[in-house]
DNA sequence: CAACCTATGATTAGAGT
DNA sequence: TACTCTAATCATAGGTT
């Protein structure tokens, strides 16, 4: 083989190729930049040397494009998991406030029972003993109203699903199975 | 100038510019093959055309770390993504869980208030009579029960935080107010 | 557009320093 | 390792088909 003509195909010497390496990637570049301005057109090229070493040429614009496309991306990203933090911790604020509700609402239902008693005030107590009362009468007062067959098929139908083992029995757990039907959503 | 030598700038000349770019475009992928080959290293080139068009050239190496790259990110983001939907899902569910757990027990409430009656069965009415004696006989026991003075205001302080406004303030309205502003609907 | 031609300039392999 | 030199090859501008 004459001087200077060469195989394309890996140059087993090292120093060759090392020197080789290092020319041709300079007239790579020059290429690719010269291609860039006579050409108005956008331009990348990108070495990485056996070693991991990087070399790189971008015209302007392409430099540009790239960064832009980069930025937008991970603005996109960050924006995206913000807005799912934001969602869940809005949820578990609204969870929050519930278990604080249900946990009022119990202790007035087992006081309505006359439960939990030792925690009242004095003064709670009357109140509770005046509610109780007020019920009874009401209830009472009920008691001899005899409604019509067809009002209480209906009632006892519509009462089935809702709560099916009657208000003393109620169990939270329980709720959560016979009340699925219709109710908020699943959103 | 003489021929086949040009100054490094943009070409006017519309075809002369296209003819040039087709060719050193050609040319620049050309010196990039060789350089991978020769050199044993990962080189790409991208160039885009005036139109937009693209052009581009990826030893096997590049492409597959390119391609591992893009495969890693779009999967990790993914997974993500899932996790976080699935995390919001199952905080939603538990809201309408709770959603359902407080109309009954407002329900529950409510009847032992003697409101909500009409919605009753006649078995169920019995049954609430029959809490509501139960409950009226437990308060009644205890208004006679004198506590000691220090056990009161032990409870009386521990219900301030519990429940600002004690049992015997808390309407059913208000509590529904209070939580209506947390519930699922914004979500 | 593309394929080819050719004179010329650009690049570079291999050797030397 | 990084230059310089130089012969040889390669790339390509400007044509022509």
């Amino acid at each position: 083989m004459v001087k200077g003509k060469i195989e394309i195909k890996r140059i087993e010497n090292l120093t060759s190729r090392q020197v080789t390496f290092s020319k041709r990637r300079k007239g790579l570049m020059k290429k690719a930049h010269e291609l860039s301005v006579l050409c108005d057109a956008q331009v990348a090229a990108i070495v990485f040397s056996q070693k991991g070493k990087l070399y790189e040429y971008a015209s302007s614009d392409m430099k540009k494009m790239i960064e832009r496309c980069e930025l937008h991306r991970r603005e996109y990203f960050h924006e995206e998991r913000l807005q799912k933090e934001q969602q869940v911790q809005d949820l578990k604020d609204e969870i929050t406030i519930m278990v604080n509700s249900i946990e009022l609402l119990q202790r007035h239902c087992r006081r309505l029972m006359g439960e939990d008693l030792d925690t009242c005030s004095v003064e709670e107590l009357k109140e509770i003993t005046i509610q109780i009362e007020k019920s009874l009468t009401i209830v009472r007062s009920r008691k001899f109203e005899e409604k019509p067959l067809w009002m209480q098929s209906r009632n006892l139908e519509s009462e089935k699903n809702a709560s099916s083992s009657g208000c003393e029995n109620i169990h939270i757990s329980n709720v959560e199975t016979d009340l699925f039907i219709g109710l908020p959503r699943r959103v």
